[in-house]
Parts: C-alpha cells; sequence; structure tokens
DNA sequence: ATGTTATGACTACTTATGTAATCAAGGTGG
DNA sequence: CCACCTTGATTACATAAGTAGTCATAACAT
C-alpha cells in the first residue's frame, strides 16, 4: 500500500485520472500542452508507474493502453493527510488557512466546504 | 524562492521551528524521540539546509546556532498550494473532504475552519 | 517485399535523498 | 601538556527521481 508517486509522475497519472484507458502517444499528447518532456520521458514515467503498479495495462494490438491502479480519490486521501501531518502535525486548520492566503479559496470553495463541515458536525 | 526541503529535512525544520536557535547536538537529541537517525545523519541535514538557505547559522564558540531561515508560515503556505494544485487541480474544498475522512477533522479544527470562513466571506 | 514508423524494453546519465563514516581542529579534563 | 571529545567539513554510497537516448520489433504505407 506504500505506494510513492512523485511529482512528475503524477503528472501523468493525472491524464489518465482524467481520462482512461490510453495508449502511451494519447498521454504524451495530452502532456504536451502541459509539460515540455519528450515522448521518451513519459514513455519512462508510464514504465515506472506500471513498475509501481500504480497503472495497469491491457494489451491493445502493439501497444498497450494504460489506465490507474488506485483512483485519484484512494491516492489522494491518505497523501493529504500525510502533508498535513508533516507540516502542521496533522491539523487541517493551519492547511485550511495557509490555502486561503492569497484568494486560495473561492466563493464555490468557501461554500463546499461549509455544507461539508454540517455534514461533519452531525 | 524554490526552496525545496526534503521529508527528512523538513523533520529537522520542524524542530527549530518549534525552539530556535539551538546547536547541533540540541537539535540531535530532540529528535532522539522521534526519529531512529544517527547524529551524523542529522549534521548532514543540517548542513544540507544551511546550503539551501532554509537555515541560517551564527558562531557560538566553536560550534553553530542553527536558525530557520524562512518561517513555518512562509513554507507552509505556497507549499499547500502548491500540494492542492497537483492534487486536486488547486480546489481546496476536495483536500478539506480528504482530510475529513476517517476522523480527520476534530471538533476544534471544524470550529476554527468555520471561523476561518467566516472572516473570508466578507 | 521493404523502408518507415510507432512502441515497449533496456540503458544512461545527472541530481536529489537517505543515511552515515572519516577527518581535522579546537576545547576540556586532568 | 596531552588523550579525548565535540563539532563542522569532507567524502561515501545506495536508491529515487528527472530526463532522455538506443534497440529490436511489429505494423503500415507503398
Amino acid at each position: 500500500m506504500k505506494l510513492k508517486i512523485s511529482q512528475s509522475e503524477l503528472d501523468v497519472m493525472d491524464v489518465l485520472w482524467q481520462e482512461s484507458p490510453l495508449g502511451s502517444a494519447e498521454v504524451v499528447s495530452r502532456l504536451a500542452s502541459k509539460k515540455d518532456w519528450s515522448a521518451r520521458t513519459i514513455k519512462t514515467l508510464l514504465s515506472r508507474l506500471v513498475e509501481k503498479q500504480a497503472l495497469t495495462t491491457e494489451p491493445d494490438g502493439r501497444r498497450f493502453l494504460y489506465s490507474p491502479a488506485i483512483s485519484r480519490e484512494a491516492y489522494a486521501g491518505p497523501a493529504a493527510r500525510n502533508f498535513a501531518a508533516r507540516l502542521f502535525g496533522g491539523r487541517a486548520a493551519p492547511l485550511v488557512a495557509h490555502l486561503a492566503e492569497g484568494d486560495g479559496l473561492s466563493d464555490t470553495d468557501i461554500a463546499e466546504i461549509e455544507a461539508l463541515l454540517e455534514k461533519l458536525k452531525k
């Protein structure tokens, strides 16, 4: 369960979380706008993610189709708690406070969080 | 401003954020409870942090006293926003939702966050 | 059939990280 | 004064991460 996904790898996961399965070429084109990586680099990242079992593959002719092996939710939850733990001793409030700094929170965010807190209070 | 502090280094920063300045031996003893590191390791981390300009030093006889060069706040703010950006496209609400999973939020946290949101709404 | 191409496999190289040992210099105890 | 300890400096070494090149191969276009 100890799945470490690095920063760059996360960018790749993100593409597949948005849409999957995808072949490597598709992942490459989808990342082209955001990152200035060579196709080789992205292939390498895909391979590493498969190695780490963060992605699953299914053969499609001569190529592979890649899909996330863990959902964004499943990955993000522990990651968020871990992050809060390292930086704020696990307290969420300071984290939210920091996100708020500099217009980090939209009105929608605020409304959503309030709704969430309401539910939690019960 | 692109200050990358690694996980282990963060543990060291944490000590100094709680109390500073401290000599290396003091940092070592304060970490002893939490981490099973040799004193050498901690010295190395201190040096790297000084190199990275995350810490400042001031001579105290034959040794150095170390102090954070950035406050926890200054570091945590951007780090939190960056974290949210990578994982949730910058949206804070899902982050809070994940923190909430599994009793991540205490009543105090909830109250604090609500107070915070109140202020933001103005 | 055959040169071209896309794809995964393997290899490479640099910097970062985790973790620590060795070394030299300046004090400390006696 | 001298063996010893503390401290920073230098060096070490394995693994991870970032970024990319080479190769063999299978499919595709002609």
